[in-house]
DNA sequence: AGCACGCCGACT
DNA sequence: GTCGGCGTGCTC
């Protein structure tokens, strides 16, 4: 008997090892093993059993680590066809759907042996005298601090004398969050401590402590008493030597947000809502696999149906995934959630600890949870019986992983996971993905549109500043138009958003006469400017030239670099408003766990006036209080090298438009931009979602984009620049020679060209849509295999990685 | 000859 | 992805 194993490498293979005959009786697909592995052991995974036997020798599975499988069956084989289709390894698609505590975590640890010789070396008795001195201690630790002063060579030495003993363990090490409660030490504390405090005329400190215990309901979490009542750690450690108090240890909840929980409040659809949720009930109640795209502005109530479609869900004893984007992972979100299924849920929070995250996925896997809420990977949480799966905010780019592999489209996943479950999928948007809207045509999904916006809400105001005609009357990075609306919003205590994109990321060129930027001729995408060899390339075909010195549409010899360094505009915003409080909110600012919900929560307490950020602001946030949006330079967007910028651009403006006026006062937004004639921008003035994807699936159609295609780009990665545009270029003479009629874009330097010493260069190929995972896993294997074969530069010199399904 | 470094290929 | 073997070239 037989059993393949995956491993978290980059080797797309399995290892093929034999089972002992003691396990012959055991189940053992899904579960973890420890195998000699090289010159060592590893952890690997068991996905097949099998009594074909191979043409080496086998090694023999050394020992079992679980007790049931990690991996049901169902996640198994979602995880083979990721591999598949995103063609990476299998080990690297079960290491990012595991959470770490269930993962391929090992160690190798080093000791002295007890029988050491006793004449060692002086160099050997250094060596050894480290070893004890950290014992126990890794053998990766010991080999780092032996790095550079030749010995390393001893170490080895001393490891084939036998002097030192190495042995690998599974490092089991993450077990489940555990937090500390406190009650009072017996029934009757508290009234006694009532009776001790109402003698006393004056208070010492651990005795106001007890009076504030009080006040309060016991048990409750020590961290929370001691943040809230100001509760000191002398207090606590005082009122529990003197028996006051008692901590006990409890299992720490997932969901530790302080959320109300009332299923009664759940909503009355409107018409347009139930029209759409039974479609979708129909489709449940079939129990077959279903799939639709709820399309409906901001504030048509898509959660409400969300909710009452998992709340359908429950009914029928199945579970449900709700998929948001990362940044909208907010305690917003949780509590409309919390408010009807309270407890059913678990929160994959993207900041959970190992601990954390453990204790979540055991729950979700006992059942104890039936609906999952999270990000991106929360599309592989462990649920049985799955229903139905919920993609808020579908068209949302951080649904793509990008590095490191498996670099999946949780899209497209979610619909394979949901096709295997019989489940029903819903992706909601206000602003759907030419991908979704494909799917439409095609049949793959089902339109539910719901146009109506919530009563009091009223759609704001679009006001386009054209910045080439405000060339002197500028308050810094401001048209005086926004500067006056953000100070009337502030005299009326009102609020404002102000978005500006991360800078430096591409430079671009742009005409400040007519607000053109140079494109493409092949690609009709937006070029790359590069400074060091004033050149304008496009990092698609590889196209370039020498960087323009007038402009191609006006002749105007008035041209910028735009994009170069970063604008510090929130400095600029505190000159011009020093009396407003200013917050800024940012992937910077945000870093730091619990930053994020902070800067949020003091803004809808209105701690504070202008919040400043990067597109992150722009997504899923509700602040009633916002009047005035603006937009500092909305063709960073438009100017980003990829076939979908103006699809982002529009996606941006809708959801900043979609951020003012969110309550009873109307809202204004302004959008700046050198090029108001572009179609994003004018489409998202007239809130026009049709007609912008009218013009840009056209555009996408002409190019032969996705949708109309799916696009697999190869990066090529090395120090050396010539050698990664050399194996750029002999990729791309493999492929037409293998694949004659396959189009191919490039090669050309990435939109960055040079990252950590590293240079960066890609080619592209667009494949037929139609053709599913295992048409693209024989084609790129075919490819790398002639690859590997005929190239001559080893890939660990030139580091090849696929992304398929490229976003960009 | 001894040693450091970097490349290459194999891993069951 | 990563580790060890081995070839190369430098120093003593």
């Amino acid at each position: 008997m037989f059993a393949d194993i995956a491993f978290p490498l980059a080797i797309r293979r399995v290892f093929t090892y034999s089972v002992p005959k003691e396990l012959f009786s055991h189940s053992l697909i899904g579960k973890r093993v420890w195998v000699p592995y090289r010159n060592y052991y590893a952890i690997g995974l068991i996905v097949r059993v099998h009594d074909e036997e191979p043409d080496f020798e086998t090694k023999p599975i050394r020992k079992v680590l679980d007790d049931d499988p990690v991996l049901t069956s169902d996640l198994l084989k979602l995880t083979d066809w990721i591999h598949k289709f995103y063609f990476c390894s299998w080990g690297e698609v079960i290491q990012a759907a595991l959470p770490s505590g269930l993962n391929f975590v090992s160690k190798t640890y080093v000791k002295v042996s007890e029988t050491v010789e006793s004449t060692l070396s002086s160099e050997e008795q250094n060596v050894v005298a480290l070893i004890e001195e950290q014992a126990p201690v890794t053998q990766k630790e010991i080999q780092q601090q032996l790095r550079g002063t030749g010995l390393n060579k001893v170490f080895k030495q001393l490891l084939k004398k036998a002097a030192l003993e190495v042995w690998e363990e599974p490092d089991v090490k993450v077990s489940t969050a555990k937090e500390n409660w406190l009650e009072w030490y017996s029934d009757d504390s508290k009234k006694t401590a009532k009776d001790y405090l109402s003698d006393k005329k004056s208070l010492n400190k651990w005795e106001v402590g007890l009076s504030a215990l009080l006040d309060v309901q016991l048990p409750d979490k020590e961290l929370r008493l001691k943040s809230e009542l100001g509760l000191t750690s002398y207090q606590l450690r005082k009122l529990k030597d003197d028996e006051w108090v008692r901590s006990i240890e409890k299992e720490k909840d997932v969901t530790d947000y302080d959320l109300t929980y009332n299923p009664e409040a759940i909503k009355q659809l409107n018409a347009d809502q139930k029209v759409a949720f039974e479609q979708i009930c129909d489709r449940i109640d079939d129990q077959k696999f279903g799939n639709f795209l709820l399309h409906g502005i901001t504030g048509s109530g898509k959660t409400e149906v969300y909710i009452h479609a998992l709340k359908k869900v429950i009914e029928l004893g199945r579970t449900g995934l709700v998929l948001v984007p990362e940044i909208a992972l907010t305690p917003q979100t949780v509590a409309r959630f919390h408010m009807i299924f309270g407890d059913k849920i678990a929160v994959l929070h993207s900041r959970l600890s190992a601990s954390e995250r453990l204790y979540a996925w055991q729950q979700i896997e006992q059942g104890k949870k039936s609906i999952v809420i999270g990000p991106r990977s929360a599309v592989f949480a462990p649920v049985q019986k799955l229903g139905l799966i919920i993609l808020d905010e579908e068209h949302d780019s951080s649904y793509k992983q990008v590095d490191p592999a498996p670099r999946y489209h949780a899209r497209e996943v979610a619909i394979v996971r949901a096709n295997h479950a019989n489940a029903v999928v819903i992706m909601g948007s206000a602003t759907p993905s030419m991908q979704a809207l494909q799917m439409v045509k095609q049949n793959k999904a089902k339109l539910l549109l719901l146009k109506r916006r919530h009563a009091e809400a009223m759609l704001p105001k679009v006001e386009i500043i054209n910045l080439t005609e405000y060339k002197g009357a500028m308050r810094g990075s401001m048209s005086v138009a926004l500067y006056q609306a953000v100070e009337d919003s502030l005299k009326n205590n009102e609020q404002v958003i102000l978005l500006y994109n991360r800078r430096g990321f591409a430079n671009y060129m742009q005409c400040a006469t007519c607000g053109y930027i140079p494109q493409s001729p092949e690609c009709s995408v937006s070029l790359t400017y590069h400074k060091f060899k004033n050149v304008l390339m496009c990092h698609y075909s590889g196209y370039s030239r020498k960087a323009d010195t007038n402009c191609e549409k006006c002749g105007s010899a008035d041209l910028l670099i735009q994009g170069s360094g970063t604008q510090k505009i929130e400095e600029e915003i505190k000159e011009l408003f020093p009396e407003a409080g200013i917050l800024r909110f940012d992937r910077d600012s945000t870093s730091k766990k619990g930053a994020h919900k902070k800067i949020l929560t003091q803004f809808a307490d209105q701690k504070a006036d202008i919040l400043v950020g990067t597109q992150l602001v722009a997504k899923g946030l509700d602040f009633p209080n916002v009047t005035t949006v603006g937009v500092i330079d909305a063709d960073t967007e438009q100017a980003f090298p990829a076939f979908n910028s103006s699809e982002r651009l529009f996606q941006l403006l809708s959801q900043v438009a979609g951020r003012s006026g969110r309550g009873a006062k109307a809202g204004r937004v302004f959008i700046q931009t050198r090029q108001p004639q572009v179609s994003a921008i004018q489409f998202a003035k007239t809130h026009d979602f049709d007609s912008f994807a009218q013009e840009e699936m056209q555009f996408r159609s002409e190019l032969n984009y996705p949708p109309f295609s799916r696009l697999i780009t190869f990066i090529f990665k090395a120090k050396e620049e010539h050698l990664v545009i050399q194996q750029a270029h002999f990729m791309r003479t493999i492929i037409d020679k293998m694949l004659p009629d396959i189009e191919i874009l490039g090669p050309g330097a990435s939109v960055i060209g040079w990252m950590n010493q590293h240079f960066l260069w890609e080619l592209s190929i667009k494949l037929d849509t139609d053709k599913g995972g295992n048409y693209i896993e024989a084609v790129l294997s075919r490819i790398m295999e002639v690859y590997d074969r005929e190239s001559g530069v080893s890939r660990a010199k030139v580091r090849v990685n696929i992304n398929v399904d490229a976003q960009r």
